[in-house]
RNA sequence: CGGGAAGUAGCGCAGGCCGGUAGCGCACCUGGUUUGGGACCAGGGGGUCGCAGGUUCGAAUCCUGUCUUCCCGACCA
């Protein structure tokens, strides 16, 4: 068959690439590192955007939209963020084309369009946007300004993988401006705590809220705070970020207030993201080796329905049947396809509709339909159950809430179990090795020794638990004194 | 960006060493039989062999360049 899976067993990477390319959420592109995102993927993305979007609206945020073109000069106002980005950044220097003279039918870049000074494609939008915010903040009285946006960002990676990292990518970034300190952490908190919810309610992937290590911080943040998730092979991916950027990009765009002393003071900044990325962790979290398994609460479609008929008179009849169905489930607010296509059979369907990863499938044949009967099976557990029509939309909807708990549980089940403790340096390079998952260890506090342990095992610090207790303890590489654990993994 | 592999019909692949005008399975179209886990029979359509040069009477095949993808590494807020 052609669309036959690559186990996980087999071949982890492969078998994640196939789940994106057969479930039909994306495609490869013409264009080196970027993807085209299907129907499929798209719609998916809409509806983690459309949750996400609420959630900031209700938290206070308004959505704006700033230019991908950031001047090179504003690009470098701010040195550190700068610099973080400068090996990933497509600059735009013409802006003309024209014929070649030497080639007949093709276009050259015209020498004569040089632009006087180069454009950034935005890998992120802080420099121009808190280019902008100087013009929009005088008082305290124009703060906080809450807004998003929604676009695309480009950063030139060297090597790309499906939703996990592409040159280009779809995303939302937070930039807040604020009058105190305390306001912008607060704010930086708060939308961690909003990705946490979404990640862990809507997509069904549990997450560890932390702090970054100095090493992976954000370049221009003072803080950098996390979500951090684990994959089935033991992985770990970062799931969105907030940060706490203090007065850096206020001072290098020169973004003064004046307070109700009439004081000037630099505004306070925070800036928090979360991309298309989330698809890879999604894919991951859940899926099995017979294609995507999707949480109910984000699946484009949450129930399909087979029709299984010998006949035109008996398929007339069901499709009665199934669009009174339609109707019900539809009635409760639940996405549904019916699909009586006769191209082809009910276990071609079958398969295909669980490789794409559609929570509930509901099968109705002539014998259903005497007995008042519907089977449903559900994608997570594989499990089948021949249920009555009767109240038949309810027992779905409950279902399908059972669905999206369990998927969270069970990847709950797998992450809390792929916490190990680790005391001694060979039993975190074992576990390492072995069992993966995040190893919690202790660990001195300086980028050096950091450094040392990716070098050795390629594990970096995911993050320092926000609920982590103070524990006194030694270095799991140089043995000196450490109050906390941190959380190791190696990681996407 | 380094190492390895690959690109031939929508998908998966053979052919390539040894140059002679392209084949298999699935999918697709027509007709029929079918339909409770990826149906069967018969007939049929579809490819400038990734792209661009070169060698040759002749290139999918040999040579050069280039683009794209995969795996490993380096890099990665």
């Amino acid at each position: 068959m052609s669309k036959e899976i690559t186990s996980r067993e087999q071949d982890y990477s492969q078998w994640y690439n196939d789940l994106v390319l057969k479930g039909g959420l994306a495609d490869y592109s013409a264009v080196r590192g970027c993807m085209v995102i299907k129907p499929y993927g798209f719609a998916l993305w809409e509806n983690m955007r459309d949750v996400l979007d609420r959630m900031f609206k209700d938290t206070g945020h308004q959505n704006a939209y700033f230019p991908l073109f950031v001047p090179k000069s504003l690009f470098e106002a701010e040195e550190k963020n700068a610099e973080g980005f400068a090996k990933e950044c497509a600059v735009v220097t013409h802006y003309r084309l024209k014929n070649d003279p030497s080639q007949p039918g093709k276009l050259m870049v015209d020498p004569e369009a040089k632009l006087e000074e180069e454009l950034v494609v935005r890998p992120t939008s802080e420099a121009i946007i808190w280019n902008t915010y100087k013009g929009w903040i005088q008082s305290y009285r124009d703060l906080p300004i809450l807004v998003n946006q929604w676009a695309n960002v480009v950063r030139w990676e060297m090597r790309t993988r499906l939703f996990l990292r592409t040159a280009e990518f779809l995303w939302q970034e937070g930039h807040t401006a604020h009058a105190s300190k305390e306001e912008a952490i607060e704010e930086t908190r708060k939308m961690l705590d909003v990705y946490a919810d979404f990640v862990e309610n809507w997509m069904a992937v549990p997450v560890i809220k932390g702090v970054k290590s100095p090493n992976e911080r954000f370049a221009g943040a003072e803080d950098t705070y996390c979500i951090e998730a684990l994959m089935q092979d033991g992985k770990a991916l970062q799931a969105g970020t907030s940060h706490f950027l203090g007065q850096n990009f206020a001072k290098a765009f020169d973004v003064k207030f004046s307070d109700k002393e009439n004081k000037l003071d630099y505004v306070w900044a925070t800036s928090w993201g979360v991309s298309t990325r989330l698809i890879g962790a999604l894919v991951m979290a859940h899926s099995d080796d017979d294609g995507l398994i999707l949480p109910p609460k984000i699946a484009p479609i949450q129930v399909v329905i087979v029709p299984i008929y010998k006949g035109d008179e008996q398929k007339a009849l069901i499709d009665v049947k199934a669009h009174e169905l339609v109707k019900k489930l539809k009635g409760l607010g639940i996405s549904v396809k019916y699909d009586n296509s006769d191209n082809s059979r009910p276990g071609w369907k079958f398969a295909e509709y669980e490789m794409k990863g559609i929570p509930v499938r509901m099968a109705i044949g002539a014998r259903d339909m005497q007995n008042n009967v519907v089977e449903v099976a559900r994608r997570d557990t594989k499990e089948k159950q021949t249920v009555s029509m009767d109240g038949i939309e309810f027992y779905v909807q409950t279902l399908l809430e059972e669905i999206q708990l369990h998927i969270y549980n069970k990847a709950k089940t797998y992450r809390d179990e792929h916490i190990t403790k680790a005391d001694d340096w060979n039993t975190f390079v074992n576990l390492l090795d072995t069992k993966g998952g995040f190893i919690s260890a202790h660990w001195d506090g300086t980028a050096e020794t950091e450094e040392q342990i990716k070098e050795q095992t390629k594990a970096t610090i995911r993050c320092i638990p926000l609920d982590a207790k103070e524990e006194a303890g030694k270095c799991i590489l140089t043995g000196k004194p450490s109050s906390v654990r941190v959380l190791f993994a190696r990681a996407y």
